[in-house]
DNA sequence: TTATATTTGACAAATGATGTCAAGTAAAAT
DNA sequence: ATTTTACTTGACATCATTTGTCAAATATAA
């Protein structure tokens, strides 16, 4: 199963970018971008939004990967990770037939 | 839908236990227990398991109630969110099937 | 070798999590 | 109506995590 930074190497590589001119683009070092590349960092949700840009990626499929990694990494190590997820369910769609606006 | 905050107010309260009493058995301050039954402060996950004892309340089921509401929030303003808990599934799987002893 | 690209680790600043404390309020008992 | 008891509130401190910078080390390619 393919990692955010997995495929955001893959496809800054086939369209022959280099680490600082991406980095430069998200406004980072491109030390960041490394790591983020090879999952010593993760991305903040503008990075993610940016990457999509520029690397060409439909942005909210690499938000759905971002987010669900992150969540499935919290959680992977509870015994009851699929009753939390399901139950997580039914939480937001409470919340979000609640939800004010701001 | 009930908070945990609210099952622990209601289940302390049934009880007839103090704020103090309790917060003592956690090891904190009555102050933050008092945030914790509001919503104003999260529990640690040791707080979720002192409580479920003292309350006693069964420790998954709380722990769930407990996690899956940390996630319903992280991700209740997105428009994506149900996409993200199935994505998320999948990844815990791909990630259980793979853990290493440590 | 030289030049270019990436990786690594030490460090710093900002943010968030977690807790203490004491003063404030509310409710109940005397 | 005072006093006591329980709870709430907000200012503050401490610590961990996140997010970033920078320069040296390494790897790759000319």
């Amino acid at each position: 199963m393919e990692t955010v930074g997995q495929i955001i190497r893959a496809k800054r590589e086939s369209l022959g970018l280099l680490l600082r001119q991406v980095a430069s683009y998200l406004d980072i070092d491109q030390a960041i971008l490394s790591k983020i590349e090879r999952n010593e960092r993760k991305p903040t949700k503008q990075n993610i939004i940016k990457l999509a840009e520029i690397l060409k990626i439909d942005e909210e499929h690499l938000l759905v990967q971002f987010i669900s990694e992150r969540i499935a990494y919290e959680i992977a190590d509870e015994d009851c990770a699929s009753k939390v997820l399901k139950v997580a369910e039914q939480k937001v769609k409470y919340l979000k037939s609640n939800l004010v606006k701001s």
